[in-house]
DNA sequence: GAGTGGTCTAGACCACTAG
DNA sequence: TAGTGGTCTAGACCACTCC
């Protein structure tokens, strides 16, 4: 898939140690017999686990070894990293299939709100989206999504179904940048009673995001309700000092 | 301060940019000048660039340059990013005054479940610590800390009052690690709706969380339960490719 | 002292961008 | 086509851990 070497080395120690073959608290190979049995160099294995410790499943102690580090809070399917936030279509594995019914596809003039956040002009329309998203056809969350016409055109319903994410990288050729997020837990409202078959009384996980293009430039802000018993928020944050 | 070179160029380039010598959208010099101009081979330099990349300062385009991001500046100001959960103390500025009431505060054995969480032993007691917190005296968040006493000795209730992360820090001389968090919306339960004066729907927003030390020991498992008008969770991420 | 990870170099080739 | 960043190597020295 990826020809590059320091990444087939990470996805390939990840295997073994979702595998068990390196166990939680043991340490791995050391780095020279890896690169040994990888052909690599050193330098290569280290950028290779520079990518675990980042993704918090191991931890290097200098002049000990590399050790696998215990996920205390394991994930399950319906888990959202925080850092693969954008396009969820790719996150749910072999098991589980996840697809899209669209609720509403407009476009329209922004709110001044929608302005700010996308740092557009009021004249300028933007693409009104809402999706309901599935995971085995069982709702899980419901996603409103605008976008400026102008720097993502020519959305279909056909890549509605996919991923927006991969015809954006893809297609458009253009290049993420961040995002900014805010988390919060909200009342159901009619749609989520609707749509997320919400009772009255069953809280909501909100995500509501402006994602950035590398230059700088948001071209998305949305707006995703969880079910608040189908998927958590996922955080790893090494402190790098 | 630092005798290693990839982060004094790191830094020296951060002061460059935060002082406008290096300009918004603009290219840096590129990598083999800056190579020479630090005396430093071209894959140091690019360690330092790496840094600038994931805190969101600088972005590298194949082939043409490595840029200042537009929003660099905003990004370094709240650089508190939820890597800074740690310490909801300091979080709010100088206009508001957070204080603690302690609810709970003993000692016992732990269960099965903060055994592995903790990963410690069944006779290894922890210290079971409910703590409400209070903005400008209104209740708006619920903690439930249980950390290894062999860990952590010594806590207080003076300590509990104000923060056990300096505690921690200036004391024990202990290193933060990194963190793993699960946040979730979920309904009150009867402690909600006692002290953060929950009504039936009301929902929480709870972070779940094991925080490490630097090699990798956790010290901390806790759940913070916040009053759902009382505060979001917010995120602030780079995607680096 | 032996073994480990952390840092660093000089040089190489490739992929991509841009004029 | 020239210039740029991306990847990779082989080898080196150092700092640290553990015995």
């Amino acid at each position: 898939m990826d020809m590059i070497k320091y990444k087939e080395i990470a996805n390939e120690l990840k295997q073994r140690i979702l595998a068990g073959t390196y166990k939680i608290g043991e340490p791995l190979p050391d780095q020279i017999n890896m690169a040994k049995e990888f052909n690599a160099s050193r330098v290569t294995v280290q950028k290779a686990l520079q990518i675990l410790a980042v993704e918090g499943l191991v931890y290097s102690k200098q002049g000990s070894g590399t050790y696998v580090r215990r996920n205390a809070l394991q994930l399950t399917e319906y888990d959202t990293r925080a850092d693969e936030y954008m396009g969820s279509t790719k996150k749910f594995g072999a098991y589980s299939k996840v697809t899209s019914k669209i609720i509403k596809f407009d476009v329209r003039f922004p709110t001044d709100d929608e302005c700010e956040k996308l740092m557009i002009e009021k004249s300028s329309p933007i693409y009104d989206i809402i999706r309901l998203r599935l995971l085995d056809d069982e709702p899980f969350a419901l996603e409103y999504t605008y976008m400026p016409i102008e720097i993502i055109p020519n959305i279909t319903e056909e890549i509605l179904y996919h991923s927006i994410y991969s015809y954006i990288k893809e297609e458009l050729k253009l290049v993420f940048g961040g995002a900014n997020r805010r988390i919060k837990a909200r009342k159901p409202d009619a749609y989520d009673k609707n749509f997320l078959e919400c009772e009255e009384v069953d809280p909501v996980l909100e995500v509501e995001q402006v994602v950035y293009l590398e230059n700088g430039i948001p071209f998305e802000y949305s707006r995703t309700r969880h079910r608040y018993d189908k998927g958590d928020i996922i955080l790893t944050s090494i402190h790098n000092n």
